[in-house]
DNA sequence: GCAAAAGTGTTGAAGGTACACCCATGT
DNA sequence: ACATGGGTGTACCTTCAACACTTTTGC
């Protein structure tokens, strides 16, 4: 082992998940500069040099998209040599879920635009991102069923409704909702704020928060969460 | 974005679990060089241009411990600028799992040994290779359980209390012996290849083997392992 | 014949699934 | 009064957990 290399360049990217009425959506940039100058892509760029990554992904976040805050894992790590047409780049690909009515999005730094599109519904993508989007994909389907990370997507106020169908959006399948009640509730870790929807033109629904605190709490006892 | 970059250096590391008798241990390597020479280190080092990350990641492998064609995983990508004292090194760390009886295992390469270290009871480790470590083993604990990986540990041939105490070593739990053997059969995964022990003092064990083919076709079809 | 692990079923508790109707509200 | 989703309980079935004795082999 020398000391002294030629290393292949490193990039952070970020799948942004939102969800709205009509479903789960991604945020992506439009590109400013070569390659792939007017094409959509996942927000990101190089790490710098003494960065760590995650504080690299929330920069570029917040650079691009005007982001910040938000719910941030860790993916996954791309690297096929040929990812890239500039040459060999590596990039740490993080998925973030946000709620997309509490963040106002703004394009900005080496980006003309900032939009969500409907998964599924996006452009072609930049370089390999499109194969980015589904990993996250898969990722978060496996994940929210034994992470209580869905509640990310939601406000703080949600009623069990919109539990039900952020749920059945992700693992694309129905649930019973007498069931789906029956079981959330009995983890003990949605707390009834009193409170109801409002301007509704039905009848409106209790609204509740989830409790991280008590949810760290089991957490470190052993406790599992699962839906 | 500019196109030139002072990036960080870029390296793979493995974490290479066996199982014997004792319970799992880790394969190590010592450090013929500085930084942290005659330290114990997981195998691993710089990824080369134009190569992929699984690729880099079985090279080193092999160069240093001589092991090859195993089963092996990306884990988690390791970024904190402070970890390497030579400057900003990120590491793509990956899992490995072999079976300990089919591969002899020799030093080579920058390493001035390899060796197995029961888990639990390694030396002190290079850089931050100890986190990683612990890092591996919890997530061979969450992926045990849902997908199939165990049985990269033990030979190809094997008997159901073999694969118990894997999953008692792994999952730090007793089993009940009833109960596993019902369902680990009911998944109809196993098939008995009609052999028994050899030279055992005692009764001796029918041998299963994991019907991987079998697996394949069910997983495309949505099937689920869980054990 | 002794030691050591292999092999084997049943029962009770818990949790999952399927299913239909009345209620509260806005218009 | 009507349209819209909110809210609720029961019966059946499947799965999980607890538990002890006989069998086969090597020495």
């Amino acid at each position: 082992m020398s000391t002294a290399h030629r290393s292949p360049a490193l990039t952070v990217d970020s799948v942004v998940f939102g969800l709205d009425d009509e479903g789960l959506a991604v945020l992506l940039v439009q590109r400013d500069l070569p390659p792939f100058e007017g094409c959509w892509a996942l927000p990101g760029g190089y790490v710098r040099l003494g960065e760590g990554l995650e504080d690299a992904a929330r920069r570029e976040l917040e650079e691009e998209t005007g982001l910040r805050g938000v719910f941030l894992e860790q993916l996954y790590t791309f690297g096929d040599p040929r990812r890239d047409p500039r040459g060999h780049t590596v990039t740490v690909a993080y998925y973030a879920l946000v709620n997309i009515r509490d963040h106002r999005v703004r394009a900005a730094t080496d980006a003309r635009d900032a939009s969500w599109f409907r998964v599924g519904d996006a452009p072609p993508l930049a370089f390999d991102h499109g194969h980015i989007v589904e990993v996250a994909l898969e990722r978060l389907k496996g994940k929210v069923r034994y992470r209580p990370v869905g509640f990310e997507l939601l406000p703080r106020r949600f009623t069990l409704s919109q539990l039900q169908h952020l749920y059945e959006t992700i693992l694309q399948t129905p649930l019973d909702k007498r069931n789906f009640r029956k079981k959330v509730l009995r983890l003990g870790l949605l707390v009834d704020t009193g409170k109801r929807e409002q301007g509704v033109p039905r009848r409106p629904a209790r609204l509740y928060r989830f409790d991280k605190r008590k949810y760290r709490a089991l957490e470190k006892q052993g406790f599992e969460f699962s839906l």
